[in-house]
DNA sequence: CTGTAATTTCAGCAATTACTGAAATTACAG
DNA sequence: CTGTAATTTCAGTAATTGCTGAAATTACAG
């Protein structure tokens, strides 16, 4: 691995492990997505010195997310990993997966408590900012699955209008005054 | 405490700790939120069970997050916290904090990366994966700037627009199309 | 100032999470 | 089938993170 390689592997460890992510999960994760070619369990352990079983749980961990695709090599009995070829898919697959674990129970635990009826004072307004948090998560993800419908060729064009990308939004906002 | 309350700081625990947030401190500040008045770090301890001096250092971290207020009451010489009164501007916060944290660190890193000259065909491709995810993560974050800059009058007006974000974004979409 | 209430700090213990090596299981070539 | 390579599981241990109580510090009323 070259040291090139290696900073970001590392950083990527360091990001996961402040995002709930095992630090060594997200720097198999790096290793994957900046590598061209597939990679078997042994060579990910070989690289980082991780042990062979770290490196099998992890893998399960990241097969979790539906962030590895496996597959084999004729000829080898060996299973060889890999990322997907966009980043932009990977962006997908992340925001879709959070949504799936904590934020659609969480909008359900919310809805769940704002059926019962307030026998306080107190519990009136703490029903209130439920409410409020439940409709700001609901918009935010709403406003997400629209993004993630967006295709790669799509997302490109996004890219290219870079600082552009403000004048886009204000034009949503005069539309949006009008309302 | 009611039970209603109770269910939902609980709930706001578990999700903080799937986001590298201290379960503890995650319940005081949905605590925090979901309470009319300000508490005091003792009415706090008191509440969730926890010692003084976990409150103490809890109430520290969110100061650090710029998440709660500190204030006083006249004739009283305890410390009273609370979080700001409106939702949106929590997530902005967070947004803004996270950005700070994590985000831009994350860009310079790779902005570092790919400075430098790829010495061999596997680094040329690794920072090719860079300067996707480097571009991908400025634009998204962009993004959420654009969203940040958004009063609480103009996100009632979102809020209310509802299932109709889907119709906003379409036009958002038209208007992309012609570039 | 002085005394006391409020708060913070921090060393030490507890709980949780991460990682490993050995054993078990699975996969498959021959 | 049989033998062997590959992978997974899991009990035990290591490392990290979280929490507490006691002591130190700070804040302020009188």
């Amino acid at each position: 691995m070259t040291p090139m390689i290696q900073a970001c592997v590392m950083h990527f460890g360091e990001m996961g492990s402040r995002w709930g992510i095992n630090r060594t999960v997200g720097q198999m994760y790096a290793l994957l997505v900046l590598s061209q070619t597939p990679l078997t369990a042994d060579q990910i352990a070989e690289s980082l010195g991780f042990s062979r079983s770290n490196v099998s749980m992890g893998l399960k961990e990241l097969q979790s997310w539906e962030l590895v695709k496996l597959q084999h090599i004729p000829g080898d009995r060996k299973e060889y990993y890999s990322a997907p070829a966009e980043i932009w898919d990977i962006a997908k697959t992340l925001m879709e997966q959070r949504r799936k674990r904590e934020i659609d129970p969480t909008l359900s635990t919310l809805r769940g408590l704002l059926m019962t009826d307030p026998v306080s004072e107190e519990e009136k307004y703490a029903q209130q900012r439920m409410r409020e948090m439940h409709d700001l998560i609901e918009m935010l993800t709403k406003w997400t699955t629209e993004i993630q419908r967006l295709d790669s060729a799509r997302l490109q064009v996004l890219l290219k209008l870079g600082n552009n990308l403000g004048k886009v939004l204000d034009i949503k906002d005069k539309l949006l005054g009008k309302n």
